[in-house]
DNA sequence: ATGTGC
C-alpha cells in the first residue's frame, strides 16, 4: 500500500490513503517510527461507510480491528458504531484523587510499604477474591451509574460532580439481550483492579512555575501527594463486547457487508443492532465508571486506617478513553469513538461537564510503570482532532516480545529497586508483570512533546510514581 | 482487556 502524506507544522501529518485520510499528530520521530500496518488498519477503518473523520494520537499502535490511539467519527444522522473503535475494555479510563500528604510524608521506604499493604486489604488484587462490596446491586449500578451506589458509598458530593459523567442514560431494554450469566460473572467485581496495564499509584506533582494558579485551582500543590486509578468495566463490558461482536458480525453477513479485516465489525448507528450495541456500551460506562469510584472509596478506607477517620481523598477528575459519545461538533451532532484516546477540552468549552466549564477539565494520562503520568487541560486547536489526545505512552513491543526484550534485572533496576528511592510495587516478583515494565512502552516524554508541539493540549502537572499496585 | 479460546 502507498501514501503521501502532508504536513502541517512538525506534529501534525495528513497521510492519504487508498480510502480516504488520516491525521497523525506525532513528533517526526514517533511519526517515523510507525510501521505500515498501523496504516493499512486506518485504510480499513476508512472503508466504513460515510466516515467523517480519523486521526492518531503518537501512542497509536496496532490492536484488534482498529489501532490504540484511534478517533473515529461519524454523523449520528446516517453514520456507524463500531465495537471494533470502541475497544475491548468498554470505559476503560483514568481517575485521580488529591490527598492532604506530602512527598516527604513518604520518603521513608516502610512507610510506601506499609501503605501498598493496606491497600491491598481494600482493593483486591486478586480477582478472584472479592466480596468487599457484595451489598452492592450491579444492576442498579449498570442502570444507573455512581446513583446506582448505596449512599454509605457516596463520601461527598464532590465524588459526583467531578466525573466525566456519572450516569450514561440509556433504554435499559437492551439489558435483557444479554446473557443471564453476565450478572455472575461481574457480581463482586466492583472496586477490583482488574489485570494487565491496570494499576493503582501514588505519585507526587512536579507543576511548573507558569501552571501553579490553573493547579492551584484543581487543588493541586508542587510536591502533593495524589493517587492515581486507572480501570475498566471488568467482566461486564468484556461479556457486553464480545456478545455484541458476535451479534453484529452476523448481522453483517445478512447485510452483505464485508470488511478486509474480519475483526473489524459495524452497524448504522440506528440500526437495531447499532442501537442495542450503544444501550449496552453505556451499561457498561455505567460499570467502569462506579468500578473506579469504588476503587477509590477503597483507597480512602485504607488512609483512613493508617491516618485517622477524618482523612479526606477529594476527586481531581475520573474519565475514560475507551467509548463512543454523542458530541455536538462543528454544528452537527456526531457519535466519536475514542479507541485509546482521551478527550481533552479547553476553557470554556460547552462540554466540559459544570465544576470544570471555567478551566477546562484535567485530562489525565498515565505512564507505563516508573515513568512519569501527566495532568494536562485542552487548547482550543484540540477540534483538528475532536478534542482527543493520547491516553498513554502507548505500547512498543508485545507482552511476548518484552518477556524475550527485558530481563527481571532491567526491569527492577528501572524501578530503583534496592534505593531508598525505590518505587516500591506490591508484586514480590516482578517475573509476573515483566511485560508491564516501562520498556514494553514508548517514551512517554516523545508522546507528551507530540501533543504539546501539536498544540492539542498543555501540561498542568507532572506526576512522579512512588508507589505501584498492580492485578494479578 | 477478559471468570478467557473458531
Amino acid at each position: 500500500m502507498n501514501w503521501n502524506s502532508k504536513a502541517h507544522g512538525r506534529n501534525h501529518h495528513e497521510v492519504e490513503l487508498p480510502h480516504g485520510k488520516l491525521h497523525v499528530f506525532a513528533n517526526p520521530e514517533i511519526f517515523g517510527s510507525f510501521e505500515a500496518k498501523v496504516y493499512e488498519m486506518a485504510d480499513n477503518n476508512l472503508r466504513i461507510p460515510r466516515n467523517k473523520y480519523m486521526g492518531y494520537t503518537p501512542d497509536a499502535h496496532v490492536g484488534v480491528g482498529t489501532c490504540i490511539g484511534t478517533t473515529a467519527v461519524w454523523n449520528m444522522r446516517d453514520g456507524m458504531v463500531s465495537p471494533s473503535i470502541v475497544g475491548v475494555d468498554i470505559g476503560c479510563g483514568m481517575r485521580v484523587h488529591t490527598t492532604p500528604l506530602h512527598k516527604s510524608d513518604l520518603q521513608d521506604k516502610a512507610v510506601r510499604r506499609k501503605l501498598i499493604e493496606t491497600i491491598e486489604k481494600y482493593v483486591p488484587t486478586n480477582e478472584r477474591v472479592n466480596s468487599n462490596y457484595a451489598d452492592i446491586d450491579i444492576m442498579e449500578v449498570v442502570r444507573g451509574g455512581l446513583e446506582g451506589l448505596p449512599d454509605k458509598y457516596i463520601p461527598s458530593k464532590q465524588w459526583i460532580t467531578h466525573v466525566e459523567q456519572s450516569n450514561f442514560r440509556y433504554d435499559h431494554a437492551a439489558l435483557e439481550q444479554l446473557p443471564p450469566k453476565i450478572r455472575k460473572n461481574a457480581h463482586g467485581q466492583l472496586g477490583t483492579l482488574g489485570s494487565g496495564n491496570h494499576f493503582c499509584e501514588l505519585q507526587y506533582l512536579e507543576i511548573a512555575e507558569e501552571q501553579k494558579e490553573l493547579a492551584a485551582r484543581w487543588g493541586l500543590v508542587d510536591g502533593g501527594v495524589v493517587v492515581m486509578i486507572h480501570s475498566g468495566s471488568r467482566a461486564w463490558g468484556a461479556m457486553v463486547g464480545r456478545e455484541h461482536t458476535k451479534v453484529i458480525k452476523e448481522a453483517m453477513h445478512q447485510w452483505g457487508v464485508s470488511n478486509p479485516d474480519p475483526n473489524l465489525n459495524y452497524a448504522p448507528i440506528h440500526s437495531r443492532e447499532g442501537e442495542t450495541y450503544l444501550n449496552l456500551m453505556y451499561s457498561a460506562l455505567n460499570f467502569a465508571v462506579s468500578n473506579r469510584h469504588m476503587i477509590a472509596f477503597g483507597v480512602q478506607e485504607a488512609f483512613r486506617e493508617l491516618y485517622g477517620p477524618e482523612f479526606e481523598m477529594p476527586v481531581l477528575y475520573d474519565l475514560m478513553h475507551n467509548y463512543a459519545l454523542k458530541e455536538f461538533h462543528r454544528n452537527e451532532p456526531m457519535l466519536v469513538h475514542r479507541k485509546g484516546a482521551t478527550r481533552a477540552l479547553p476553557p470554556g468549552h460547552f462540554l466540559n461537564t459544570a465544576v470544570y466549564k471555567e478551566t477546562g477539565h484535567p485530562a489525565l494520562i498515565p505512564g507505563s510503570m516508573g515513568t512519569a503520568s501527566y495532568i494536562m487541560v485542552g487548547r482550543d486547536e484540540g477540534l483538528k482532532n475532536f478534542y482527543s489526545i493520547c491516553h498513554g505512552a502507548g505500547r512498543l513491543r508485545s507482552r511476548r516480545a518484552t518477556r524475550l526484550a527485558v530481563t527481571v534485572d532491567e526491569f527492577s533496576q528501572s524501578l530503583k529497586v534496592g534505593t531508598e528511592e525505590e518505587i516500591v510495587v506490591n508484586h514480590r516478583s516482578l517475573e509476573t508483570i515483566l511485560d508491564e515494565c516501562p520498556q514494553a512502552y514508548k517514551d512517554v516524554d516523545q508522546i507528551i512533546d507530540s501533543i504539546t508541539g501539536a498544540k492539542l493540549a498543555d501540561v498542568v502537572a507532572k506526576c512522579k510514581p512512588m508507589a505501584v499496585i498492580k492485578g494479578i
